[in-house]
DNA sequence: TATCGGATTATAGCCTCCTGAAAAACAATC
DNA sequence: GATTGTTTTTCAGGAGGCTATAATCCGATA
């Protein structure tokens, strides 16, 4: 029973892919071959297929592994589907606390690991990657600093503003290529999402589709540098939209100016698509100007 | 005696802001005024104070404080100049260890333990940093990866162009205001460079002066992202620049150019300071260019 | 021969106690 | 009243043992 934080995130992630049904049913689930695809040794690999087996989604054959059960029922997919939402992690919590003004500017690590219940470790940890997306740093003493990054209002312009500078210019890059199957897939994503999945997906899964479109683009200049910043503040701008109510219908403009996007970068209009971008981006900023402006008004005080 | 090692940091800098002439001589030293310009307690300041007056840089006066001292031996000063390149930490050691192939891409914690001769929070801090940067990432089990980011000789080239697209947007930002004193500290920053400070100081030192120009630009955006974004491979390039030979001719042609720019904006000619700054970090790339290519020869296998 | 299954080895997180050092509170001096 | 000097409190890093769990090795099986 002992299901390891790896191993039942490792399950997690099969489960999501069988009911997606990016694995087929009665497929050969090779140890190896999965632990390849997420890097780690066969060890935490078997512990999921365990696991699955006993959720009934995985079937062994003694000496021969584990196999996709031939038909999974429709609650048990259901259930999957929705287990993504339920992850909020302690991060989340952390950075949502200090975004409604919860905590200090400056705390120690005491504090938090009381507040938290934490161990050291784990808050290290955490605190390690909120530094790293760039909203606390350790002061030289005892202590951190959390900074007003990602509170204002104003962040979300500044985001838009950067993504404005670095995404058409990423395009642009001498090192800039094609690649034809990445472009395929996004079209296929938000096709999908026009079709329907704008309604119907988790709001999570929605944010995170659009802001793979724009990485994957970002990551097509080849230089990682302008792929890492944008991962960087997407990261952040994720943290704030978190709490906003997500408007379905600017999605499907949105989802239609990104199928503009993909449809001239495959015709190798490179620099009309770069154009198109940074309009993209623009009109989201004034739209969001608005949506920010609102929510100063409800959320914040003064 | 006890100096720790936060107090031997701050005498450190202290005695550099002495000796460059930074802090006059004479001058009273108030402890809480340091202390908040390092944002630390008065404790340290007053470790700092005291290890700095056995060295005979400030003098002690009970119930009033310390003053620097009226005069400073030169040998002292040039002693204080040259300690900075002494300061070679773990993690540049570890970077170096790294970028000259002297490391595995996947290494275990306890494996950098033992070659370091690390503590486990040590380590772990030494981790997140390199995380930080984004030349390292823990992988899903046990285990670290290290990533190319910032080996190959391409990087220097990448940084360049990812700092072309940024840094003259980031002065076109609507935010963007000017800083009359920082421009004016630059100005002088930049005079005494080129004044015989490109022959005299120490490498590292004008490394820092340049990097410091662009990012207190950066900062008159008022857009954290830009700036938090240069810094970000500014640290990068300083572990990479770290190993090359310095170019003073370069530096000299650099000053000159940085000159220009501060001279664009305090005139207000913003969008002339921008175009500028590009040509000016387009010219730094193709000179780039050719050393990388050298250093690529000479330093790096096949 | 590729894959699985079980056994062994190694890693890193957690816990507790300990201590040097930083912060904060308080007292003294000009 | 601002600043220095002293004391007390709090903090976070270090060491070492313990344990869950990941990696690895090796034999078994189809």
């Amino acid at each position: 029973m002992s299901t390891s934080e790896l191993s039942s995130r490792i399950s997690a992630r099969l489960a999501q892919d069988i009911a997606v049904g990016e694995i087929a049913c009665g497929a050969h689930l090779r140890a190896q071959e999965v632990a390849d695809r997420y890097k780690v040794s066969r060890t935490p690999i078997r512990e999921a297929f365990a696991a699955l087996e006993e959720q009934g989604i995985l079937r062994r054959f003694p000496n021969r592994g584990y196999f996709v059960a031939d038909s999974i029922p429709q609650n048990i997919i259901s259930e999957i589907k929705e287990a993504v939402d339920v992850a909020r992690d302690e991060y989340q919590i952390f950075a949502e606390d200090w975004l409604t003004d919860q905590l200090p500017e400056i705390v120690t690590e005491q504090a938090l690991r009381q507040r938290y219940n934490m161990t050291k470790a784990r808050l290290s940890d955490l605190l390690a990657r909120a530094a790293r997306e760039g909203w606390a740093e350790r002061k030289e003493g005892y202590g951190w600093r959390l900074l007003p990054v990602a509170k204002t209002a104003e962040a979300f312009d500044e985001i838009y503003r950067f993504r404005m500078a670095i995404e058409p210019a990423a395009m642009l890059e001498p090192s800039f290529k094609l690649n034809k199957e990445a472009l395929a897939s996004l079209r296929r994503t938000q096709e999908r999402m026009l079709e329907g999945g704008v309604n119907s997906l988790p709001a999570e899964k929605l944010l995170d589709n659009g802001a793979t479109f724009h990485e994957e683009l970002a990551r097509m200049s080849n230089n990682p540098f302008f792929l890492s910043a944008l991962e960087r503040v997407n990261r952040m701008r994720r943290l704030m939209e978190y709490r906003t109510k997500i408007d379905r219908q600017r999605l499907t403009e949105q989802c239609t100016d990104h199928l503009e996007i993909v449809s001239l970068l495959e015709q190798g209009e490179v620099l009309e698509a770069s154009f198109f971008m940074r309009r993209h981006l623009s009109s989201a900023l004034r739209r969001k100007a608005r949506t920010a402006k609102f929510w100063s008004m409800t959320h914040q005080k003064d």
